[in-house]
DNA sequence: AACGCGCCCTGTCCGC
DNA sequence: TGCGGACAGGGCGCGT
């Protein structure tokens, strides 16, 4: 479900809504979202901290906690929501953490392909370095784009979505920042020129931006902290358009399948 | 080492 | 109305 600009606009909503609130509770209702430890150690890894800052790694929630990082993944169909005292509970709710000022902090999942973990600071970082390149961050730059591109011959829109290079991008974004930078998804990575790695570059920046601007993507199940849906969809320009006109020549958008994921695009403008 | 595939799980939609 | 199959924002572990 939530790639990169949605996975931000949940942490800037719980960033918000909930930093300086101590988690005086948590109630684990489907302990197969904890990975790594029992549902009792991560109850224990949690109960009684204080939540410092909310941010964002790659498509990971990172809560600080002092000594401990509470990292979430969100899945397919994950949703972090903070909700009111009294509120009703969401279905499919997966944990449940219980906030100072008798809010709470949710973690709902219908298909449950999210995790949750509690972990000391020193691991979290050991897998931060593991991950790739932020790529709103100054260090990912059409250079490094190109030279790890150069290394690989999988499908340009498959190897985008590796998120031991660049992190972030997931299915929706590949095939919105491939048709942004004219490029067929079916291209070997490293068979991109250098012009092409500029505007790729550039492509996956501005996409992941303006998305973050509407507050993401809902298609089916994305939410944001309070439980509003995103405002992306209507912007979408190849997404889930199998058929339908091109907004840039009006030939129909094409549905490919690559690596067991839809891809769309347009065979006119993506060359 | 890099790559492709199957799998985790539930819900929805579409064709017959 | 019911049923089977395809598909859905992700990521891991396996075999080659």
């Amino acid at each position: 479900m939530p790639e990169l600009p949605e996975v931000e606009t949940i942490v800037r909503d719980v960033d918000r809504l909930a930093r300086g609130a101590t988690i005086q509770s948590v109630d684990v209702l489907r302990p197969d979202l904890i990975v790594g430890a029992t549902a009792d150690a991560f109850r224990r890894c949690v109960e009684g901290r204080t939540i410092r800052r909310v941010t964002r790694r790659a498509k990971n929630i990172v809560i600080d906690l002092g000594a401990d990082r509470l990292v979430v993944n969100l899945g397919m169909t994950g949703r972090l929501l903070v909700t009111d005292a009294g509120a009703p509970l969401p279905s499919h709710l997966g944990v449940r953490f219980g906030l100072t000022d008798r809010r709470l902090l949710l973690y709902q999942d219908v298909r449950r392909f999210g995790r949750l973990q509690c972990i000391p600071v020193g691991e979290w970082e050991e897998r931060d370095r593991a991950l790739g390149f932020e790529p709103l961050l100054d260090e990912f730059t059409p250079g490094a784009l190109h030279d790890l591109a150069r290394r690989s011959r999988v499908a340009v829109k498959t190897w985008l979505m590796d998120q031991r290079r660049v992190v972030g991008v997931g299915n929706i974004y590949a095939s919105e920042a491939l048709f942004r930078a004219a490029i067929d998804p079916r291209r070997p990575a490293n068979s991109l020129s250098f012009a092409e790695s500029e505007r790729l570059h550039r492509a996956v920046r501005e996409v992941l931006t303006e998305a973050i601007e509407f507050r993401g993507t809902t298609l089916l199940d994305y939410r944001d902290a309070s439980g509003q849906e995103g405002g992306f969809s209507r912007r979408l320009r190849v997404y889930d358009r199998a058929g339908d006109a091109c907004r840039a020549c009006g030939h129909p958008i094409e549905r490919i399948v690559q690596g067991g994921r839809s891809t769309f695009y347009c065979v006119r403008c993506q060359r």
